[in-house]
Parts: C-alpha cells; sequence; structure tokens
DNA sequence: GAGTGGTCTAGACCACTGA
DNA sequence: CAGTGGTCTAGACCACTCG
C-alpha cells in the first residue's frame, strides 16, 4: 500500500508512482470499495500516472453513476469526503472542481455540493439552443409539447450505430413536437435503447411535466451528461411540411444528437428539425 | 494598506473585507500600476467582495490587453508573478488556471504559460466548426481561401449595433470563399471597424499566410478571445448562388458571428454561408 | 541540474446559509 | 450558532523540458 501523502520529514517511500487510492478496509467505505485504476502493469509503454485528485474523481463519478447520489441531491460535505478516501480536503476539492466544471455536480456555497439535474430551474432544456428572435426566451412562455408517435422498433444499422447497439436491436422511438407561442417551431425524433427505457409509453410522456431528461432520471435512472450535434440546413418532405406547417421551401436546421450517460455511453439519437424563421440556434465559441 | 494575509499567530487586521492587491510601489510594477478594482464605494448596495485571485486576474488581463505579453510568447513563471503580484503562488496559480480555462493562456508543464493566440497548431481557424462527413478533418488539406473583395464603407444601423459603432462610422468590408477539396463551401462577408484595422487591403490579406485572426493579431495587435453565432437555415440569393456554384433551392447554413477582444469590446461581425451537403456543423452541449 | 508547471497537505480564516 | 463551500498561505515533492 503505497501512500501518496508526502511526508515533510520522513522521506518513505520514495519508489514508485504515487497512486493506489484505496480508502483502507475502514467501514465507511461504499460499495465500491478497492477502486483500483488499474493502472499497476508494468509493462504498459505509458506508465499512465494519475493524481490522487483524478482517481478520487473517478470514485464519486462511480458513486454518481451507481445512484448512491441522486439527481438534486446533496453529496456528502469536503470534509466527509476527505475522510472517507483518506486524503486532504483540498485534493477532494480539485476533484470537484473539475466535475462542476463538467456540469456533474454544482456547489452552492453555504449549502453543500449537489448532483446536477434536468429536471429543475426553469433553465428547462439545457440542451436546447434554439432562442427567439427578439425578446428574453422567457417572453414565449415554455415550450408546448405534443406526442405524435411513441412506438417500440428495431434499429437500423445508422441508429444501431449511434446508439452502440446491433441492426435490429429493440428501439423505442418517439416523435413529438414543440411549439413556441401556439407556433409548431421544432419536429423531432427521438431513438432510445429499448432495455434502458423500457416501460416508456406516450401516455408517461404526455403525462410528465417538465423536460424529457428530467423524466429519464426520476423513472428510468439514465442521467444525461453531455451531448454532441450535427447541424445542417436541410427542406423538409411532404410529411414534415405538414406537421410544421411549412412549405417544401422553406429552409429548416437539421440538428442531428446524440447524447451520452456516464462513461461515454450513448444513450439517445434524436433527429430536430427547427424552423429558424423566429429563432436562431446560439452557440459560443471559446 | 489592507494586506489579506492571514497571518497564524498575529490577528492583524481583522477588519473590513479583504482586498487591494495593489502590488505596494515596489519597482517592478509593469505601467498599469496602481491597480484597484474599484470597489471601495461605501455606499454600493453590494460590498462586492472580490477574491484576491480575482484581482491577480484582472492584473494579468491588463497586461495581455496592453500588448506586455504578446501572442505565443511565454508570460513570467509562477514564481516570478506571485513575487511582483506580493502574493502566494498559489493565488497566481488559480488565476492563471481561470485564464487557461477560458483559453487565453496555455500551460505547458516544464516550459511556462503562454500567451494564447489563432495563428499556429495546426489546429487552424479554431471558431470554424464546420467539418467533413467522412475522414478527419485533415484528409481535405488546408481551406483555399479566395479574396473576393476588400473594401472601405459605412457602417450600416445593423453593423454598427454589432460593432458599438454609429451609424455610418467607417468600416471595412470583406468578401470571400472558403473551398475544400477545391469545392467553394463557405461564403464569407465580414465587417471590421474602421479605426483598429486601419492599413489592411485585400492584398495583405491574400498574401497572408494563415488564418485572418492570426493576421489581425501580428499585424493590428487584435486579438479575438470569444464569439458569439447565430445559426439559420436559408436559401441563397442569385449572387450568393453564382459564388457557392449551388442552385437557388440549395438551403444553406446561415451562421452570423460577432468577434469580441478583451473586455468584450465587439471587433468584428461576419456572416457565412455554408455548405452542408459534405459538411457539417459541429456543437458539443454540456 | 535548474527551471517550470503540477500535485498534495495542513491549517487558518472568510462568506454564505439556515436553524 | 454550526456547518458548508471559498480563499489564501507555506512548504514539500513530483513530472516534464531543455541545455
Amino acid at each position: 500500500m503505497i501512500d501518496p501523502k508526502f511526508e515533510t520529514d520522513s522521506k518513505l517511500t520514495p519508489q514508485a508512482f504515487s497512486m493506489n487510492a484505496t480508502p483502507s478496509p475502514s467501514s465507511d467505505s461504499p460499495s465500491t470499495a478497492t477502486a483500483h485504476t488499474g493502472q499497476v502493469s508494468p509493462t504498459s509503454p505509458t506508465p499512465a500516472f494519475s493524481p490522487l485528485y483524478q482517481q478520487i474523481k473517478v470514485l464519486i463519478l462511480q458513486s454518481l453513476q451507481s445512484g448512491e447520489w441522486k439527481p438534486s441531491s446533496a453529496i456528502p460535505s469536503e470534509v466527509d469526503l476527505a475522510a472517507r478516501y483518506k486524503v486532504s480536503q483540498g485534493t477532494v476539492r480539485k476533484a470537484i472542481d473539475e466535475l462542476a466544471a463538467e456540469n456533474l455536480l454544482v456547489r452552492r456555497q453555504g449549502k453543500g455540493t449537489f448532483v446536477a439535474t434536468h429536471a429543475e430551474h426553469h433553465i428547462q432544456y439545457r440542451f436546447l439552443k434554439l432562442f427567439p428572435d427578439n425578446g428574453d426566451p422567457n417572453s414565449e412562455g415554455p415550450a408546448q409539447r405534443h406526442i405524435i408517435d411513441c412506438k417500440r422498433s428495431r434499429a437500423s444499422a445508422e441508429v444501431a450505430r449511434a446508439l452502440a447497439l446491433r441492426s435490429g436491436d429493440a428501439v423505442l422511438q418517439v416523435r413529438r413536437i414543440l411549439s413556441f407561442a401556439s407556433i409548431p417551431t421544432i419536429l423531432e425524433d427521438i431513438w432510445l435503447p429499448g432495455s434502458p427505457f423500457k416501460g416508456l409509453t406516450a401516455e408517461r410522456l404526455a403525462d410528465y411535466n417538465g423536460p424529457m431528461y428530467g423524466l429519464f432520471e426520476t423513472e428510468f435512472g439514465v442521467r444525461m451528461v453531455r451531448a454532441e450535434e450535427k447541424i445542417r440546413a436541410v427542406l423538409p418532405d411532404e410529411e414534415q411540411c405538414a406537421l410544421l406547417r411549412a412549405s417544401a421551401q422553406t429552409p429548416l436546421l437539421s440538428v442531428e444528437r446524440i447524447a451520452y450517460t456516464y462513461s461515454d455511453l450513448p444513450m439517445e439519437m434524436r433527429r430536430g428539425l427547427y424552423l429558424t424563421d423566429k429563432h436562431y440556434y446560439r452557440n459560443e465559441l471559446n
């Protein structure tokens, strides 16, 4: 058990890489106990040094993923976590800093650190980047959601690739429309892997009040952590024209999204058609 | 001169807010010396407590803005900066951490901390989010640039608003085409404020080898720090059709960008028309 | 080997929240 | 008031780069 603590006086254990953050066999260690990060392989071309705080980050991530700490609830205080992992508070802090920067955790001074969620804040639709041309986002009020269809089907080659499934695997397919100020603006086709979302129906979707990702969190334990979008300009086909009440010559934004949970596991593919005559897709570059 | 250092033994200066990072009248202070952050006003409704590292961040920002440290060159080491500002290395570190997160500085272990630039790395076009459908970005090779026009004109109301000018102020207007694999793909109209870019000509643009923002840095001392884009789907007009060799029925991505230098000063407005039949605009959501 | 950024600790104190 | 996150310091040591 090489301990990565740097003694100020006694120069013990100067050999080997500083790693291994096993919380030691204390009684308060969680079910995800002996957490070696599997980097001891001495033949590895890159010794893959990993700082302590990164290992702590992984441990926290595991507790998030396992559901030990649920969305919108508080995680233990920094002091508690430091004791639990047998490291200094500063090290825990740095781990949490990174998780907060990735929007997995939210710090609130004086209150604690909380698991981020899609189901609150009235920032509603964290991943939706469409904004009205004039007036603030709130002037329109919340979007009206209308479920057109929700059916079980089989993954096409394209969907299978996106969701890391095999062609023909069970998937759920949802089609819906979002309207702003009663004007249909977004037509979305959504594909979900079948097994994690077993039991999802059009009814449950329609009944739930709030963003879809909120329902996924509370009802299916699936938390969307990040997403990638590919954006193109397209013309609609006949069916899409009808649903969006648009002409066949109306150019639309095609927004193809793949959303990931923890561990970069793809959990949703979505294709949205956005009407951009009164709205725009906003992006910030850094 | 209230000093925010927390003595471990002598409990001096427990009154007032901890602020004021004036480097003291030491000889090594830069030209932007006495840098109070103007927050001493006792009548202010919010006392606006600002931590030390934020004040250091502002000081570093000023040195960047003033040109004391130029793009792609190294800034002083953390130890030096700590001595200069009379704070601990950890405090300088936190300031630099944030600036690095904002892509203003780049840390390189063992070498130093460098001023970020648009003119290197062969990541070329940091702000361009268009990628080819198949194959990596490099398979196409670099974009071919073709300047169509570069003329002085007067700011329209729209351009004036975007660039924080008055209608009729002098502006520079550039039109160019970017081609990938010899296929015209992007048509861009660019508006620049006249005075910072005095002397910019089509010739200089054509001669310069590298991203336009690189030329702005080295020749005009204007560094683009961040940008916002508004994206829509549109159909081209006749002239645009001809330049992009596209039909009038080809939907295009309209990408309207406003780019900012330090202090959120808008320095460029740009409207791009992207052909998205072989490329897509990529965005990452967190 | 010297210099630079990166990690880790221990301890003190500050600002904010809520009972 | 106690508890939480936030700031700041000082010091030791590690990993990386380059001459």
